[in-house]
DNA sequence: GGTTAGAGTTTACATCTGTAAACGTAAAGT
DNA sequence: ACTTTACGTTTACAGATGTAAACTCTAACC
């Protein structure tokens, strides 16, 4: 007797679902009519178009409904940093394991970080050095061959 | 009068076809039946299917061609390293600004990373620190709004 | 109580992706 | 020269995605 059916609560989010989950993420929980305002202001997409897009976050369960008179609250079934984290990983985990951590170099310098932020990283990182490995081995080719990019 | 037309190497690489280019960065070059040959001992694939995606590289300007009696000597027109930037950047881009950085200490303590890696990260961060502001504001709601999340 | 507006649902449709068979053609072997 | 191979191209097709109109109700207003 689960209170939400949460068959898997892994269906990838789409990019144009993302600009709603932000929404309500940041909200905690919305209306459809805040919503469609809100994403209106950031992309030029039709009302119709971002119902739809709700719709498909709630039939593969990133978004929960409660009734509310003849409307729907919405709210976020799974967390935003757990989704952050799914769509990094994924990405991450398709390229090669030995440039990954020059990919993180590059990344990181394109992307604003708090002071905050930053030191949390190093921290993390400091204690990563402790136990990691001299070299990470190139896994582009399979099992046997040599080869490294 | 350019060598190659490079009208735009910016198409977006698909799933599939990282598992392509990925063979083809690391040999520097080759052929179709390589390319088949390795790619189908990493994944269920039939040759058919590889071939498509091999095409499909070649037309969105991911591989150029050079031929080579019978055949094609297949070679990367972009960079592994600027595609792994490109599609760690957009899929960060899509996020909330306030949220990437606890998204690459989540991503980063999922990775494994050298101790170069890791140290040159943590030079860069600090390098980074020195003109890091004191915090990201969200960027989740259209200008005008405040909320974060 | 009848009308209406707006919320959610259905339907639509082109393009992109994953997956693959079929085909045309030229090189390679006999 | 003839056949076979196999490389690249064309075609196929279902499901995902972006984008949106049309439709169905029911709650709200007069």
């Amino acid at each position: 007797m689960a209170i939400t059916e949460n068959t898997e609560i892994t269906e990838a989010i789409t990019d144009a679902e993302w600009a709603v989950m932000r929404i309500v993420w940041t909200l905690g929980e919305a209306d459809s009519h805040t919503i469609i305002d809100l994403v209106s202001q950031q992309h030029d997409w039709k009302a119709a178009t971002i119902k739809t897009l709700i719709g498909r976050l709630v039939k593969k369960g990133a978004l929960a409904t409660t009734k509310n008179g003849r409307q729907f609250i919405y709210t976020p079934l799974i967390p935003e940093q757990a989704a952050m984290d799914t769509a990094l990983t994924s990405q991450l985990d398709q390229m090669c394991a030995m440039c990954r951590g020059q990919a993180f170099v590059n990344a990181i310098d394109q992307t604003e970080l708090s002071q905050t932020d930053i030191q949390e990283l190093i921290t993390h990182l400091q204690e990563k050095l402790t136990t990691a490995p001299t070299t990470i081995t190139c896994d582009c080719l399979p099992e046997g061959y040599e080869g490294s990019c």
